[in-house]
DNA sequence: TTGCCTTATTTCGCAACCGTAACGGTGATG
DNA sequence: CATCACCGTTACGGTTGCGAAATAAGGCAA
């Protein structure tokens, strides 16, 4: 076990980020979808709906219902692959970007908060 | 908008957090009840149904449901308040404190990660 | 006691999500 | 061509969550 002022610091952190996201309106992910968009946004493409699946270690159809919900949400987009016609390829939106661009600022909020 | 490379590492730091939790087994919470985990484990008691409701801007019920799924999971445990029995209190259990505390290391460690 | 306020819960109808299994379309190999 | 493997989606049955409204029970003051 680590030291105990820095394992609260970090639940803290994840807390005052977390708060402000339940506590907001606008597009309420699951944790899962969550993660999806972090993956799409942060990792280099491409990105199909089998390799997220295992990436997150979860079913396919749970992945294909998520990027349903993101899409509609226009958070994401699917593009699907010309080489390969069986594939689709889940590309970045502009809302997307400025969404996940709100969250990190509330994280790097919820960090200043505990370094202070 | 802020620095470009501190946005993306708060990011980073969220994702690897958050897909470590998604991809695990056991208990699978979702945002709110995490937010009350959290809220109950660092927040000063007591901790009743209408003022976790208030802090964290959701229904009364909304937080019932999620006592009932957190109860039922031994990661806290609702208590009635002796001096007025209308409230209850919500109060930490040792499971919960492991729980947390493993959620604590997740935390910790990705934030290694995007450090060096 | 009566009436009213507060607290938490339950009920209702509805929507979202899950995993398993089956399916249709595409590529690859003979 | 025929077959087989692969990819994403859909169908299905079940679980869980939601908000609004109704309910149950305790406190409080006249």
């Amino acid at each position: 076990m680590q030291n105990k002022n820095t394992s609260q610091a970090a639940l803290k952190l994840w807390k005052q980020a977390l708060c402000e996201l339940v506590g907001r309106q606008g597009p309420d992910l699951s944790s899962r979808q969550m993660a999806i968009m972090l993956t799409v946004y942060l990792e280099q493409p491409p990105h199909t709906v089998r390799g997220l699946a295992a990436q997150l270690q979860i079913s396919k159809p749970a992945v294909t219902r998520a990027l349903d919900t993101l899409s509609k949400m226009e958070l994401l987009k699917r593009k699907p692959d010309e080489a390969d016609r069986r594939s689709i390829n889940v590309i970045r939106t502009v809302k997307g970007s400025v969404y996940l661009s709100e969250i990190a600022d509330i994280i790097e909020q919820a960090a200043w908060k505990n370094l202070t």
